[in-house]
Parts: C-alpha cells; sequence; structure tokens
DNA sequence: ATGGCATATCCTATATGA
C-alpha cells in the first residue's frame, strides 16, 4: 500500500496537478493539505471521478486538510488535534483506512520568529507531542504525514546560511521534531535514505526550482506497529517540475502491511 | 532588512505562506 503526503497549495486552483498526479502513481492514500477551500468548495465529485474517495477539513481562504483514498472509504477518528478547544484552523484530520490509522497534519509555518506566530506553531507543535504519545504505542498501525513545517537538521536543506532565522530552520522546532521522533516515531524517508539529499519543497523565488536548491518538511512517520511494514519510501519530484505546479512535491511511502507488528501478533 | 512568487479574498490591494 503507497501512501502520500502533498501540499496541494490551494486546491481548485491545483485540481488539474493533482489528478494529473494521482492518475500517474496510483497512491492507494493521499494526505494533502493547505486546501485554502471552504468547507462546500471541495472537489469531491471531480476526485470521486478519479476513484478517490474524501475525507476533508475545509476553512475559507487558508490551511485545510484531506484524507483521499482508493481503497475504502476513510473513516472520521478526529478532525480537530486536541488541547485548545479554541483552536479553529483546520490542520488536523486523522482517519481509519485499510487498517492503519492515517494522521493528515498541516503545523503552522510560524514565521516571523520570534513573535505570536512562532509561538502558536510551539504550542502547536506540542500539543501534538502530547496526542501523538496515545497513538506510538496504541496496538494499531499509525502514520503521522503531512507538512511539518520543520527542517530536522542541516542536512535536510540545500544551504542553510539564508534561512538561519526562518523559523523552519529553529532550535525550538528542531528540538520538537526531535522530541516527537524520541517517542518512537519512524523517519520513513530518513530511515530508508540516510545520507540522500532530499527535498520535498523548493519555494517559488530565485529559480530554486531549476537550481534544485531546496527543503525537506513533508514528512511521514510510523509508529512502532506499523515500522516493520516499511519497504521503500520517496518524492514524486516530476510533480514540482509541471507547468502550475505547487512549491510542494509529495512524499510518500510503501507499506507491506502483512508485516506490522499487529500481524506478526496475530499469529500462532 | 527586504524581496523575490504564488495563493486566497471584502480582488487593481492586502494577508499569508516558507
Amino acid at each position: 500500500m503507497k501512501i502520500a503526503t502533498y501540499n496541494v497549495n490551494g486546491i481548485r486552483g491545483r485540481l488539474d496537478n493533482l489528478r494529473d498526479w494521482l492518475a500517474r502513481e496510483q497512491p492507494d492514500v493521499a494526505c494533502l493539505q493547505e486546501l485554502k477551500a471552504a468547507q462546500s468548495a471541495f472537489p469531491a465529485q471531480a476526485l470521486a471521478d478519479t476513484g478517490y474517495e474524501a475525507l476533508w477539513q475545509g476553512q475559507p481562504s487558508w490551511n485545510g486538510v484531506a484524507i483521499l483514498s482508493r481503497v475504502g472509504t476513510p473513516v472520521e477518528i478526529r478532525r480537530t488535534l486536541p488541547g485548545d478547544a479554541t483552536d479553529s484552523q483546520a490542520r488536523y484530520l486523522e482517519a481509519a483506512v485499510a487498517g492503519v490509522v492515517v494522521a493528515c497534519l498541516y503545523l503552522p509555518n510560524g514565521n516571523p520568529q520570534p513573535g505570536p506566530k512562532f509561538a502558536w506553531k510551539l504550542d502547536w507543535f506540542a500539543r501534538l507531542q502530547a496526542h501523538a504519545a496515545t497513538l506510538v504505542d496504541c496496538g494499531h498501525p499509525v502514520l503521522l504525514a503531512g507538512d511539518f513545517n520543520v527542517v530536522p537538521t542541516d542536512a535536510d536543506i540545500y544551504d542553510p546560511r539564508s534561512w538561519r532565522r526562518d523559523a523552519l530552520l529553529q532550535p525550538e522546532s528542531r528540538a520538537a521534531w526531535q522530541a516527537l521522533l524520541d517517542q518512537g516515531w519512524t523517519d520513513a524517508i530518513r530511515q530508508l535514505h540516510p545520507h540522500e539529499r532530499i527535498w520535498t519543497f523548493w519555494d517559488y523565488f530565485r529559480q530554486h526550482w531549476q537550481r534544485d536548491a531546496g527543503l525537506r518538511i513533508d514528512h511521514l512517520l510510523l509508529n512502532r506497529a506499523l515500522a516493520p511494514a516499511l519497504a521503500e519510501a520517496g518524492v514524486d519530484r516530476w510533480v514540482r517540475g509541471e507547468p502550475h505546479a505547487s512549491d510542494h512535491a509529495p512524499a510518500w511511502v510503501r507499506l507491506d502491511l502483512l508485516r506490522t507488528a499487529a500481524s506478526q501478533g496475530e499469529r500462532p
């Protein structure tokens, strides 16, 4: 089973790009971020026509997350990240799909920093840690996938110099990321490609795509039950090179679900 | 310190992103 995460940066204006990618790569499950569309403006019918059922949490103008599936209806578990009843931003969606708990998340960017937006980012990250702690050893296979807005290390960016003061590289952001991993989550792409330079985002400025000057900020984390199933991981870079592309490319994992801890445990 | 570009909407101006 192939599960992907893709920050589409506006699902209505990106619908053709999205459908081209789905048709060519055929992910079984796709987590989308930055829909930038109200709940009622989500193109559910167009996606159904391409073979995908969808669950989505929209919001006018900004944010917005969705889980698409061509392997059965995603069963909603929650559509908010717990811990702050005043949080009305559409950044988290969790569902059960084909026996896997899939959490689709869009972590706040945090710029400019320091400032209230950076504080909000760290607060959101702390809430994610608290919730993830309940999932890492829950006994079910769980995948956290999305735009984490964190460059984990200097090996995850083409050149950190001009980004040193950016929220994505701050020690606090990286410490929060590392604390999450330390709960027992596996960073799928880094696990299988420990030394490669791999990017998932190239900004629209200064010909960064043409120069392959990118960042790795879209991640897929596997809990302890799911980690044994990890077979392959990568980035569909070609998507970023298409006309009218999002500034992100899809990142994905291929899972052998016969190798989850739960499956192993079921055997005599 | 700013801006480069792209998305959105109360759209020829502004907020947001990373």
